[in-house]
DNA sequence: AAAATAAACAATAATGATTATTATCTAAAA
DNA sequence: TTTTAGATAATAATCATTATTGTTTATTTT
């Protein structure tokens, strides 16, 4: 939390009301958010905020390291706290969102495949749940 | 090629030459194409087709198991003949997508991770490629 | 502290990919 | 041939995301 803050004043970027509520809404769950859900859950302190400040504001965090977008889903975008590499499932069934630890996923920890260099992986797993089966 | 037609014929699904145009348009090239490259591909021969026709065809093709979808670009789908389980790479660069065989990719072979059934899985890798950088 | 400047925000419109609808046409079945 | 179901074209609708614009708020400068 107080790193994050930190990383922002870094970066010469104001902590403001908003953007601390979009943090909170992230960080609190520590969940996969949709962008609609994250503006529902700041909504209720901040009636005036808007969707499309929202929106901005990640967009913000991600460029900066702060949130991370996954887009498991083919239809809309989810962001979580999390920067820190792994995986994800997603349940057909029920439709929530796993963290997964891939232990030694190679590509995890390669540099390049193909002699194509890597910034970014995202491994999106798509089945039945624990829970469901 | 024979196999894809036998797939449908058992499947009681006809092939028009729409759908005939759809797939080569795939398979010729066997790339990933967006929805709009495929559209334009056939229009110059089919040019009364319909974009909401690829569409339905591509979804029927991705349902049957004769193309696959992937999202490695945010923004929009694009397809494939090939529907042996892979990953892609995509450069930040020059925007191609590349193919990926990751050779001892555990999560490829996992019938499940953490209890969870997995039934497919998307590994996008991004970054910039070989002939970019 | 007041004025000037820059950034953040809200409201709203615009964009653009995808999906739904409906009427027409084609092909298979009776 | 008639009937029926499926496929297609044309087009409208939907919906997530992005762009725009005017206003407000905070920071900097004087």
């Amino acid at each position: 939390m107080e790193e994050v803050f930190k990383k922002l004043k870094e970066k010469h970027i104001r902590l403001t009301p908003q953007r601390l509520a979009v943090y909170e809404a992230l960080a609190r769950e520590n969940k996969h958010l949709t962008v609609e859900e994250i503006y529902g859950k700041i909504k209720k302190r901040f009636p005036a905020v808007s969707l499309a400040t929202v929106y901005s504001i990640l967009e913000l965090y991600r460029k900066k390291g702060i949130a991370a977008e996954i887009r498991i889903t083919f239809n809309r975008s989810c962001f979580e706290a999390r920067t820190d590499s792994h995986h994800h499932f997603f349940c057909r069934e029920c439709k929530k969102i796993y963290d997964v630890e891939l232990r030694p996923c190679p590509a995890l920890q390669a540099a390049q495949v193909d002699g194509h260099s890597i910034e970014e992986l995202h491994g999106y797993f798509y089945g039945i749940c624990r829970e469901c089966r």
